[in-house]
DNA sequence: GCCGTTTTCGGCCCGACTGTTTTCAGTCG
């Protein structure tokens, strides 16, 4: 998992952290109920909204008990941890096995009980040491150790070395997508579809998972397995075959029969939580549910889609971007049985009018005005905004009120040439550190879009950030705040700001919210978006593209504002053009 | 270790694959 640090909520991850390893700990000696109670402990912890330092300066032990999965003697723990920094239990069982757990358990094939074995007969504690003894051929020959667990660690360690097993969606999803094509040429492949987590639209997924229908399992998986660009097959047998291709992604592939087809997609689709609570849900109605179907005793009662066996749950369907026991299957069950507060409609892919974020050779974008809005006429759009760069980010050539003011004149131009499209005047002005903005306020009133960014200068404290961004926002020329927090995926966190104030100036100022669909932002996040909607504020999606095929990247966007259950009346280039126009009053 | 419309004890999601065994433990998703 991408640990994206908070450091407002540092303390939350770092006992997570220690509560993870606590729960190895457990099973390395002997696996049992209290490693899990553990293991969940550290998940609400992560997921925590609040800081947990803050939750016991108000509310003591008590209020340590009172979060889900949080007992007397866990809470006890967090307690010592936040007074002393650390946990003396962990200490003393990392005593009795100190090892780099966290790496260790990253190898492939490596779980608790294997790497104690590793530690107590070869004193194999780290990456380093294990590699060391696997060259040195001491593994096979180990108890439940033989030729091939050494070769696999030796190989394991390797890819561990190379990346850390994350990749952008963006990246991924074009390479699947066109696996799926090869797939689909096979005769024997009858249903296929894509599932786990590139099919929730995750921004990050650490591999990819493909559902398949068919009666000749055999021959489905015998065609998998020899897919150019296989680097590795980790496993192929008759129901699941994995491998790992050259740019470093493992790809799952499962074949089952068509009656399971609806149960099986919903399984491999997950997350993981969402599905357990479906099967508690399954479970309370004397029900089982797995990949093959919904059962009752013996008998197969759904199965077959993915809408029968939310059904047979007593669930409304969800969208797979929702699976994320965030809520949804609550609302499901809500929707299912008539009360209010169900599951949003969310926005369609097909329902953006057109890209509020675009920029051209004027600045750093590759491509003139008119091939861009060439290409977003192509795909459907009835408009872009361009939103070039502006003074004071020099390194992309930042257009001064002067050279606005000729592009301006440029596009009038343009607009001549295209009927039923429009190009609106933009540009993404800077933030600077006091708030002010890099562009005279009487070249912004003649824009007819204008994104406020953050370009520099984030290592502010939270505070002044918050100020910084709401100063901005009280400028009545600013329309919307581009990429809000800031993060670049798997390379930079957010910057420090209190997003609640920013939701709750939004919605006073009547500025739109970013969500910055380029493959390595996606910013807003899917929960911040969430939230921003409750709150009342009202949503642009822009692809911040530089080059034709950045447009895409607006179909990553629209998955995000799914993630973050946003409805088409939440997102402002939603609108049809004349609709846009209007709630900007041009 | 946690939890409670099964409520203070007994259950906690569950099946496939690998590598090692010779009936299964460990790991993964």
């Amino acid at each position: 998992m991408p640990v994206i640090y908070d450091e407002v909520r540092m303390k939350n991850i770092e006992i997570a952290e220690i509560f993870y390893q606590i729960a190895e700990l457990i099973e390395m000696d002997q696996p049992s109920f209290r490693s899990r109670a553990y293991e969940k402990a550290a998940r609400n912890l992560e997921s925590l909204e609040e800081d947990i330092e803050q939750v016991y300066k108000i509310g003591g032990l008590k209020a340590l008990e009172d979060i889900e999965g949080i007992g007397k003697s866990i809470a006890e723990k967090i307690e010592e941890y936040l007074k002393t920094g650390q946990v003396k239990e962990y200490q003393k069982m990392l005593k009795k096995c100190p090892v780099d757990l966290l790496n260790l358990t990253a190898v492939e094939g490596l779980g608790p009980r294997k790497i104690k074995i590793l530690y107590q007969k070869l004193n194999a504690k780290n990456l380093k040491d294990l590699e060391k003894v696997a060259k040195q051929g001491k593994i096979k020959g180990l108890e439940g150790f033989g030729e091939k667990s050494q070769q696999n660690i030796l190989q394991g360690i390797e890819f561990v070395k190379r990346d850390k097993g994350r990749f952008l969606l963006g990246a991924i999803l074009p390479m699947v997508r066109k696996i799926i094509d090869n797939l689909k040429e096979l005769k024997e492949v009858d249903q296929i579809s894509l599932a786990g987590s590139a099919r929730r639209m995750q921004e990050t997924i650490g591999d990819a998972d493909i559902l398949v229908t068919s009666d000749n399992a055999e021959k489905v998986m015998d065609f998998f397995v020899k897919l150019s660009g296989i680097e590795k097959v980790w496993a192929k047998g008759p129901t699941r075959s994995s491998v790992r291709f050259k740019d470093g992604f493992d790809c799952d592939l499962r074949v089952i029969k068509k009656e399971s087809y609806g149960s099986a997609l919903q399984y491999f689709t997950g997350n993981k939580y969402h599905n357990i609570l479906a099967r508690r849900i399954a479970i309370a109605s004397r029900l089982k549910l797995n990949e093959y179907g919904v059962f009752e005793g013996k008998k197969r009662i759904a199965g077959e889609t993915e809408k029968e066996v939310y059904q047979a749950l007593g669930l409304s369907y969800i969208e797979p971007e929702l699976r994320e026991n965030n809520g949804e299957i609550e609302a499901a069950l809500r929707q299912a049985q008539g009360k209010p507060n169900g599951l949003p409609k969310v926005i369609d892919y097909g329902e953006i009018k057109g890209d509020c974020h675009v920029h051209s050779n004027w600045s750093d974008g590759l491509y003139t005005i008119e091939q861009m809005a060439k290409e977003a006429k192509k795909t459907g759009y009835q408009y872009i905004v361009i939103t070039d760069h502006t003074a004071d980010l020099k390194i992309a050539h930042g257009l001064n009120e002067e050279r606005l003011l000729q592009q301006a004149e440029k596009i009038d131009k343009i607009n001549k040439k295209f009927k039923k499209f429009k190009v609106l005047k933009g540009c993404e002005v800077n933030i600077r550190q006091n708030g002010s903005l890099d562009i005279d306020d009487q070249v912004l009133a003649k824009m007819d879009l204008v994104i406020a960014s953050v370009h520099s200068g984030f290592k502010i404290s939270q505070d002044q950030m918050t100020q910084r961004v709401i100063k901005a926002m009280e400028n009545p020329h600013v329309d919307a705040i581009g990429h809000p927090t800031g993060r670049v995926l798997l390379k930079r966190d957010s910057y420090q700001i209190d997003l609640d104030k920013i939701f709750a100036a939004a919605k006073q100022t009547k500025t739109a919210l970013e969500i910055n669909a380029y493959f390595d932002r996606l910013d807003l996040s899917g929960k911040e978006i969430k939230k921003a909607i409750e709150a009342g504020a009202k949503l642009i999606i822009g692809t911040d593209g530089h080059q034709l095929k950045h447009l895409f990247y607006m179909e990553l966007g629209i998955a995000q504002a799914r993630r973050g259950w946003a409805e088409k009346k939440d997102i402002l280039n939603a609108l049809p053009l004349e609709k846009f126009l209007e709630y900007f009053n041009l």
